[in-house]
DNA sequence: TCGGCTCACACTTTTGAATTGC
DNA sequence: AGCAATTCAAAAGTGTGAGCCG
């Protein structure tokens, strides 16, 4: 399932999922991603196709990846069960792609590949990678946003998709056979643990695949050139800004509704149904939900909205449960994170402390650090004043165009009622 | 005792600089 | 000289399984 925007000025934007199918059976097995210290890709990759995009505007793409429930779990056989209440949630790490920001034509001539994209269960970590915690369940979402650079994000639309088959449990080692075995079958990577099993087959086997591989490199290359053209130029030019940008955002559910009515800054708690996902959901409530994978469909809308530097942010009170706002990871604090929402819901000032920030911070991991520093005393959550309310009022905000609200998150079911949409991070924290 | 996590390992693929050919 | 194609070593990415830890 996903859903997408239809209010974008320029008209629809559809984004299908690569490898759609390779996801389906993967779903149908109830996905795994391992997480390591050190940092561990996704697989299947995340790739998208994207359509619908302005070929000469600029746009930036992002992926993070939001918890689905408040639940731990345990696999128990075959199939994972409720162990207990989530841990506190971490730091929201947005992932950009590395390509952003990047004509519309230029993500639309190819699948837009997020190979580089790493989970971690290092809550320490340096490297910009999506911090996790093993045996939750977490959903992955992308988010298309015009802007001309990084820095500008801030005041952009942010047009949000996901995909249902993309939901994964976070673990530290498989702990589903099925899952193992597709990795291995289809992972090229995992390709020496084919055949006979572990390390069976480990001998170089096969030096002619090998070989050609190799020579198919260039190939492979210039097709994925999405994810390879990536420059250097790109990623130093943004580091030079070391730009942090905070967001405020606001999602919608299903219904529509007239724009005018969404200000990020009331709050409006039908709107924390909008990321729910029962999880495990059952595969028939899924089928039920997600028949339609493609986008747009305008089933629930989102706001991002930006603050206008770092003084200003602090918590906006915002949205109550459906404003994601947040720290960047840097203030991130795990007892506030874990709010509930309700709370949110009855005091909209309980989500002061989720500012949405957004790290720039691109570059190679040596980079990154000069940009933020997880969890770094100087820059704990104490350091962003709070706001009054009236500091959000739309008077700060009226240079935002009109239709600027209306983006479209994940269809997922209103009734669900298990993840607290509004206590996690949309942006707080940005990868490279 | 047990479940979750870490790490070294053997293997494959990817990357990018060096080399070669046109 | 300049460009494209090829080669090859190093780096990065895989799951495994033993061992550690709480």
């Amino acid at each position: 399932m996903c859903t997408s925007s239809d209010s974008y000025p320029s008209g629809s934007v559809r984004v299908t999922l690569e490898d759609a199918e390779l996801w389906k059976r993967f779903h149908e097995a109830s996905t795994e991603m391992i997480i390591t210290k050190v940092g561990r890709r996704m697989f299947p990759q995340c790739k998208i196709n994207i359509s619908g995009l302005m070929p000469y505007a600029k746009y930036v793409l992002l992926v993070d990846v939001l918890p689905v429930d408040n639940n731990r779990y345990k696999w128990n056989k075959d199939k994972w069960d409720v162990a207990g209440k989530a841990e506190p949630q971490l730091p929201c790490r947005t992932y950009f792609h590395p390509d952003s920001p990047a004509p519309g034509s230029h993500w639309m001539k190819q699948p837009v590949s997020f190979q580089k994209l790493k989970l971690t269960n290092n809550t320490l970590d340096q490297h910009g990678h999506i911090i996790l915690h093993s045996m939750h369940r977490y959903q992955p979402r992308f988010h298309i946003v015009q802007a001309d650079d990084l820095f500008s994000v801030r005041w952009s639309v942010f047009q949000t998709f996901s995909f249902h088959e993309t939901a994964f449990t976070a673990v530290t080692a498989y702990q589903n056979d099925k899952i193992k075995k597709l990795k291995i079958d289809n992972n090229p990577f995992a390709k020496g643990f084919r055949e006979h099993g572990s390390h069976a087959s480990r001998g170089r086997s096969d030096s002619l695949e090998s070989c050609t591989a190799t020579s198919q490199k260039r190939k492979r290359l210039n097709e994925d050139g999405v994810e390879q053209e990536h420059t250097e130029a790109s990623k130093s030019k943004f580091l030079a800004e070391e730009c942090h940008a905070e967001i405020v955002c606001k999602v919608e559910k299903s219904s529509p509704v007239s724009v005018g009515r969404y200000s990020p800054w009331t709050s409006e708690h039908e709107g924390s149904q909008g990321l729910h996902l029962d999880s495990p959901i059952s595969l028939e409530q899924k089928e039920a939900y997600n028949t339609e994978q493609q986008v747009p469909t305008p089933s629930s809308s989102y706001q991002a909205y930006r603050l206008q530097g770092l003084s200003r942010a602090s918590n906006s009170e915002s949205t109550g449960s459906d404003c994601r706002e947040q720290v960047s990871d840097i203030a991130m604090v795990p007892e506030q994170t874990t709010k509930p929402v309700a709370q949110n819901d009855a005091n909209p000032s309980a989500s002061q402390n989720y500012l949405g920030a957004i790290n720039v911070a691109m570059g190679k991991p040596g980079a990154v650090g000069h940009v933020y520093n997880a969890y770094g005393t100087e820059q704990g959550l104490n350091q962003w004043p709070t706001a009054s309310h009236s500091q959000y009022t739309s008077a700060g905000y009226n240079s935002l165009p009109a239709d600027y609200s209306i983006q479209n998150v994940a269809s997922y079911p209103p009734h669900s009622s298990v993840a607290d949409w509004s206590q996690y991070p949309l942006f707080s924290y940005s990868c490279w």
